[in-house]
DNA sequence: CATTCGTGAAGACGAAT
DNA sequence: ATTCGATTTCACGAATG
């Protein structure tokens, strides 16, 4: 059996129509590709850069999709040679919804002349399209992958989260899709509570007030959402360590270095001592931020934490005498 | 005057029925 | 689906500095 070489590129086809209309101006670093027609019909084309593809205006063919554009790694010193390296992909990631890669396949069993296949190409055609199809039913996963994807990566821009958290929250949301938790969902949603809990689970966590301030969903339905994905995914969520708000909090704050250790140490005897159990951790982290400098004669007023810490000064109060007990308790020396 | 402290009513949530 | 218990929040007033 002769090996099949599937990498060939003459698929690209690259008809050079005048540039069409594009609805936006090239305002990105890198030129695009398409400023042929359509393949299908010769339509125009029309870039959506929000979602990424690119469409036919007539009759809607998809011709590319996700254009994540990180810019070609090689050069070209002349159309020749950009011809024949212009197919290389960009690096794969678990952030693209397809991983750069799709393809369409046209229903009639003719070449790119008009001409008919012969059998055996024939029966190729059919094979490939079958496989075709199956990513096309997919579509709308990816399409919804897609739009996820992205609303993923601005949250996570806007909360500062690291790239290792967007990954893990693209995998929970990969998961959440294939076990088809989407219908009667909104897109958002699941999406804001992947990333809410991909940032619990890499330890670097926010509140959910703040990732409901980055969403577009409002926080109700976040909330209702994310329990739902945790309790179908079997996601397993430690209840957030309060001591990884305290560095936040307390920078906030300008408190200073040592009433920041204390307030570890603070929450580190209330976990000892088993007081945290049940408690927000937001509002023990609140609490201990709220405490230490209290301990080390710093100004900080439970008003002052309770905005930054989105926490009611009700609670602070209430937690931050059972951290000083619990301190007391656990051996800690409290300074009067 | 600002801040802290305590209280009861009310809402939200998870667990159990 | 409802009920129950615990937690949190809100609103208020009192005490403290």
């Amino acid at each position: 059996m002769t090996e099949t070489r599937i990498w060939t590129s003459d698929e690209t086809e690259r008809k050079e129509t005048t540039a069409t209309a594009r609805t936006e101006p090239t305002d990105h670093e890198h030129e695009r590709e398409h400023e042929h027609g359509c393949p299908e019909c010769g339509g125009s084309l029309v870039a959506d850069e929000e979602h990424g593809e690119t469409a036919c205006q007539d009759c809607g063919l998809i011709v590319e999709e996700n254009e994540v554009d990180r810019g070609p790694e090689w050069r070209a010193f002349d159309a020749a040679e950009r011809d024949e390296k212009a197919r290389v992909g960009s690096p794969t990631t678990k952030m693209m919804h397809d991983k750069g890669l799709s393809t369409t396949i046209d229903w009639q069993d003719k070449d790119a002349y008009g001409n008919s296949l012969s059998s055996r190409q024939r029966e190729k055609m059919q094979r490939l399209r079958t496989w075709n199809r199956r990513f096309q039913t997919q579509n709308h996963q990816e399409r919804n992958l897609r739009q996820a994807l992205g609303e993923i990566d601005r949250m996570a821009s806007a909360l500062g989260l690291p790239e290792n958290v967007r990954e893990t929250a693209s995998v929970i949301y990969r998961r959440a899709l294939e076990d088809d938790l989407l219908p009667g969902r909104s897109i958002e949603g699941i999406a804001t509570s992947s990333l809410y809990a991909a940032a619990r689970q890499v330890g670097v966590p926010r509140t959910i007030d703040e990732v409901a301030r980055v969403s577009r969903v409002d926080e109700d339905e976040f909330k209702r959402a994310y329990r739902y994905v945790v309790r179908e995914l079997n996601l397993e969520v430690a209840p957030a360590d309060p001591v990884s708000y305290v560095t936040r909090f307390a920078s906030e704050l300008d408190v200073s270095g040592e009433a920041e250790r204390l307030a570890r140490e603070l929450l580190q005897a209330a976990k000892n001592k088993g007081v945290h159990s049940g408690r927000n951790p937001v509002g023990l982290a609140a609490a201990a931020v709220y405490a230490a400098p209290l301990l080390t004669n710093e100004e900080v007023t439970q008003k002052q934490v309770g905005e930054v810490a989105d926490i009611s000064e009700v609670t602070i109060r209430n937690r931050y005498k059972e951290l000083l007990d619990a301190y007391e308790a656990d051996g800690g020396a409290v300074p009067a």
